[in-house]
DNA sequence: TCCGATCCAATTGTCATACAAATCGACTAT
DNA sequence: ATAGTCGATTTGTATGACAATTGGATCGGA
């Protein structure tokens, strides 16, 4: 999303490398991984480089490594479900619906509730962000302008509750947009069908009206969500053909 | 909390205190770190330790090395502001009423949301866990056990969600608000006084009554906050006295 | 046999050093 | 004045060495 395809720095490589092999369940809580000499061996980069993508994993949560024994992949319950990278792993290849579900339930819980204390209380210039991306997604001709600026539209809205710990949620909502974007039928001349939407959570910003601003999330994301739904009904079809 | 003076490994050491004059503002956004060597020194630890902190605190989101250039303070925008560490350090640093509108702010979104979605959706071992901590805050005698109790509660309630975005995300602000005051208690003669509230909330789960859940939850939060406002007002009123 | 203390092998934690790669700015030639 | 080149600076990666910690194996005594 963030990086394309992204020339990640070696340590990046390792730490999307072993982040997935846990989060995708091919290491099962409990098991202990491989030395470090032999993983920086069968991956082929240094110790050291090794190193660092196993202390940042233990920093999320997801392994924990003790003198003498080897690092432990610890328990779901412990992983930092927030995190950017560990959202992005669930991701990986096909997200389950289980998984989208959770998504758009967060969705449902925080934008609503974003937008409404963004209309009570943003400033000029957090409404003009806010109108600057509906333009932009106006003024989209391509899916990844639409994209971007989708994203931005979201951001800005976040942005505009003037609550950063709010704010830092984005992560949340960027990986729930991701994967609608990957799950739901979008070509090239329906893409813009939800631009209405975004507009009346714009307007009631503009004005100042909270309970308006909420219920406009709440029926962008409902869209969005049987949107989905309809898309997963095409897939099993597809699946049962 | 979890560790008390905590035997931390080096890099630990390192990192919180770095991460803490990044948070607290001793050293602003957009400023360059000293390069890896002279840090290393004014520290006492080697390069290798160093770098596994600055790779951590790269993965919070506080800073940004690149080649030849630095490890530049990113904008308080970008920082991870849900991660654990950044919130202990805010908590720390910055204990103003301001930050802890914010958390309340979160905690207001977040559980009476996760009231309903529990009312939705518990099992009944789900169930019996929050009749049990209910229980558990009915017979507690000292303002230690309620406290435990009271945590206990309020955790089973997002357990019942089987969301565990939503329990993470609870579990972080729980934490932060946790440092300041005990989630929902006056002093040590009347802290029971809310469990009404909390009875409220387990028999509307009970019967799965999502709204009525959330508005119970929504009540009880309002009150623990009007309870935070009075303490506001006799500690200015002791201040300027 | 059971139990405890001791020792030892395995593994991570830390350090020191060396060199590769990237960046930025200054300098040079045109 | 401008484009290109070069060099100093700093992070990125690799390597080898040793300290510290852990858990089990070994051994001895009752």
């Amino acid at each position: 999303m963030r990086k394309p395809i992204a020339v990640r720095s070696l340590y990046g490589h390792v730490m999307h490398e072993l982040g997935q092999r846990i989060v995708s369940g091919k290491v099962k809580p409990g098991e202990i991984l491989p030395r470090e000499e032999t993983l920086a061996e069968s991956l082929h980069v240094s110790r050291t480089a090794l190193r660092e993508a196993l202390k940042v994993l233990s920093a999320k949560g997801l392994i924990e490594s003790r003198t003498g024994v080897g690092a432990r992949v610890l328990e779901e319950r412990s992983w930092n479900q927030l995190d950017a990278d560990v959202l992005g792993w669930r991701c990986a290849s096909m997200p389950t619906d289980d998984f989208v579900d959770k998504l758009v339930e967060m969705r449902e819980i925080i934008e609503p509730a974003a937008a409404a204390t963004a209309a009570r209380r943003r400033t000029a210039a957090q409404l003009a962000a806010i109108d600057e991306a509906y333009r932009a997604m106006d003024a989209a001709n391509t899916l990844e302008e639409w994209t971007e600026a989708d994203l931005l539209f979201h951001d800005a809205v976040l942005h505009a509750t003037s609550n950063e710990l709010l704010q830092s949620l984005f992560s949340v909502v960027e990986t729930a947009l991701g994967a609608f974007f990957t799950l739901s039928a979008r070509n090239a001349s329906n893409f813009r069908y939800s631009l209405p939407h975004h507009q009346k959570v714009l307007e009631a910003i503009r004005r100042k009206q909270p309970e308006v601003a909420r219920k406009a999330m709440q029926a962008m994301i409902a869209d969005s969500q049987a949107n989905l739904q309809r898309s997963r009904g095409r897939a099993r079809r597809r699946a049962t053909a």
